[in-house]
DNA sequence: CTTATTATTGCAACACAGTCGCAATAGTAT
DNA sequence: ATACTATTGCGACTGTGTTGCAATAATAAG
């Protein structure tokens, strides 16, 4: 079968599909360590980095920077592969860690000219639960 | 002359003079990096940090995370000592770097329960100057 | 099934951001 | 001038995320 001129078609591994099935699994969004330590199995730093990024390229999954800078990963729900935007807000609890999704989309305007690529909107305090 | 019970005023030292006003003259946020670069005198990257924070503490300046995960500092404009929100999304250009304010407040409902400590919207892509 | 191709992995090394302890320095009040 | 202590520089440290390289394993072809 044939794919892009230059590449091969992303290949199933045990990496892959445990990952995937982790963000599966949890209903929020992960750091590379919560990801880690769900697993069954030990797959390195580097490598768990490298899976998300590729999911990320591949639009499976939408990446939120925490206003620690830290990265975390959520699976992508209802998206188009046409039009890929993940323009909602997250909310990372500073007590439990946990990471969601506020699902509404927002449109913000720019000033003329400006060509928005990536939108980062989140919030953090204190959850629910742990109020 | 007193002050909270257990702690002195800050001092006025050169270079917390230099890096306010190096962040008055931009008109736009910026990162520990751009701030040494533009300062007169040296001024140890520890130092740098321990400035902006005590800034931020005192309600002076704001704190960005871009989405390549830095912190980017810009100085408060018109900002109640009070109600001390900066519900402001801010606009990073990958090209030119620069990060500026996009002055709209913002309102984000959240779920029940959730209580909000900080906000963080940025949005990156290319400005119009770069564009 | 066997073989060839090459995507994926583990490992180590790296770059960088941001923090912190400690001793030296320098504002500020008296 | 002196005492007090906030601030600084330095070095060390933690943690995140990336990358080069050689070994491994998924997949297609025969
Ligand atoms: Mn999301
Ligand atoms: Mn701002
Ligand atoms: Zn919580
Ligand atoms: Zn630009």
């Amino acid at each position: 079968m044939q794919h892009s001129r230059n590449s091969m078609a992303r290949r199933k591994t045990e990496s892959t599909t445990q990952i995937l099935s982790t963000l599966k699994a949890a209903s929020s969004a992960m750091s590379h360590q919560m990801i880690q330590e769900e697993l069954d199995i030990e797959v390195d730093r580097a490598t768990i980095y490298r899976v998300l990024n590729r999911f990320c390229e591949d639009g499976m999954v939408h990446r939120v920077i925490g206003e620690n800078g830290k990265q975390y990963f959520a699976l992508c729900e209802g998206c188009e592969k046409e039009n890929h935007s993940h323009n909602h807000f997250h909310f990372r609890c500073k007590n439990c860690g946990k990471v969601e999704c506020l699902s509404r989309e927002i449109e913000i305007k720019l000033p003329a000219g400006y060509v928005a690529q990536n939108f980062n909107g989140l919030i953090s305090g204190v959850c629910a639960q742990c109020a």
